[in-house]
DNA sequence: GTCCCGTCCTGTC
DNA sequence: GACAGGACGGGAC
């Protein structure tokens, strides 16, 4: 079976859920206030997820970086199946954008050769089940506006990330 | 600035 | 299959 891990630790911002099967990061938590939260939502879901404190370490130390307002790069392996090719095409693609740069949803369409996928681009990056390490914030509209952000905080966490990313 | 329609993918029935 | 709906874009007004 594909054991499925999951670990809760704090940052700057608060508490960040990271679960990973065997084959790399299956989902992510952005920063809650209260850790039982963080728990919930990363394990909907989940079944027979263990706690691993040690779980994807250097992971855990770029991300609390990164909250730190340092520019990391994040080198985690990803391990999620459960998309489809379209949306697995677009999370990549955001994978490659730099740090304190920003793309639109056309932009981002064009770089994975549909052009005129602007819309199922957002339907696809509106399924990342790991925000932050694809840095799906960094897509925006393309007259420069902010767009939806499907991740808790919603587009108030997206401008938080974006300001935080600036300072790189 | 707002409205509307074209676009393309996904989820549900 | 068919259909509705979405983190969009661009043109018309």
């Amino acid at each position: 079976m594909n054991q499925i891990k999951y670990t809760i630790f704090k940052t700057k911002w608060g508490y960040f859920g990271l679960a990973a099967s065997k084959k790399g990061l299956i989902r992510t938590i952005l920063p809650l206030k209260s850790r039982p939260d963080v728990q919930k939502r990363l394990l909907d879901g989940l079944k027979d997820a263990q706690y691993d404190p040690k779980l994807l370490r250097d992971v855990q130390k770029q991300i609390i970086e990164y909250f730190e307002g340092k520019a990391v790069k994040f080198d985690a392996p990803i391990g999620f199946d459960s998309v489809s090719p379209f949306t697995h095409k677009v999370l990549w693609g955001c994978a490659k954008i730099p740090a304190g740069k920003t793309v639109s949803y056309s932009q981002l369409a064009n770089t994975i050769g549909s052009p005129r996928a602007g819309r199922a681009v957002g339907s696809a990056l509106s399924k990342n089940p790991v925000p932050l390490i694809i840095p799906c914030h960094r897509v925006v509209h393309a007259d420069g506006s902010l767009g939806n952000f499907s991740a808790p905080g919603g587009t108030t966490t997206k401008k938080k990330l974006l300001e935080l990313e600036e300072c790189f």
